[in-house]
DNA sequence: AATTTATATGCGAATAAGCGCATATCACTT
DNA sequence: AAGTGATATGCGCTTATTCGCATATAAATT
């Protein structure tokens, strides 16, 4: 009950909905979330994490980078119908959109991707 | 984005799951939900109306009473594979098991259904 | 080893969620 | 129309979420 609760919890926000909207494009490190969504470096991690616990998210580092890939195997048997509800819908929202065309800006490397907001 | 949300939301609480798991097995009228999750009216009906507002329950007056039964075709797409996640879930569970169990003692009419508690 | 860059986290403030109490509403009965 | 039983709701309190600031950790570079 509590895992499945946590699950939909993770879901119940916007900044994870955009993330995983993002994630389900491609993988991406914090600093390109932060990019993306416009949003702190730590709301980033903060929600990044949030959907690591509740198993939509696996992460690998990088070098200096942590990065962050949607994680199909990981909301036990729940995930496939989850992810493709996320998949299916939005699409044509403003805001998944408009991060979407900010995600082909960000950039990885390059000094201040941090600082710049 | 923003009803999405709101039924990943109405997900997110215990109580309004375990009253899902109990309205998949029959419908009920909310002094057999408060009886059932030896919860109070307050909280009861509180739940029963964000269930409600967030589209996976529909109701119906019956004279005194008000019925409170799954809408399937309320949550737009989303409903079909969230509700068929409640059901493939929980149903090992104790405290569902338990509330079960007590929705068959419950009684809709004799006196005092809501003041029981 | 000191510096730089990226990410994570403790703490506090603002906001929202959940719920009980009291009371209102609504339908039926007498 | 007055009373009774079932459900809904305004208000206030408690607890949980969210997020920013400052700072800590971690990996790479100098």
């Amino acid at each position: 009950m509590r895992d499945l609760i946590k699950v939909f919890k993770a879901l119940s926000d916007e900044t994870r909905i955009r993330i995983l909207k993002l994630l389900l494009e491609r993988e991406c490190c914090v600093c390109e979330v932060m990019q993306a969504l416009d949003i702190s470096q730590t709301r980033a991690s903060r929600n990044l994490g949030l959907l690591h616990d509740a198993g939509f998210v696996k992460s690998r580092r990088d070098g200096l980078w942590v990065v962050y890939s949607i994680d199909e195997e990981g909301v036990g048997r729940y995930s496939t119908s989850l992810l493709d509800i996320l998949r299916k819908s939005l699409d044509d929202n403003d805001i998944v959109a408009q991060d979407r065309e900010r995600l082909k800006q960000a950039v990885r490397v390059g000094p201040g991707c941090v600082q710049r907001r």
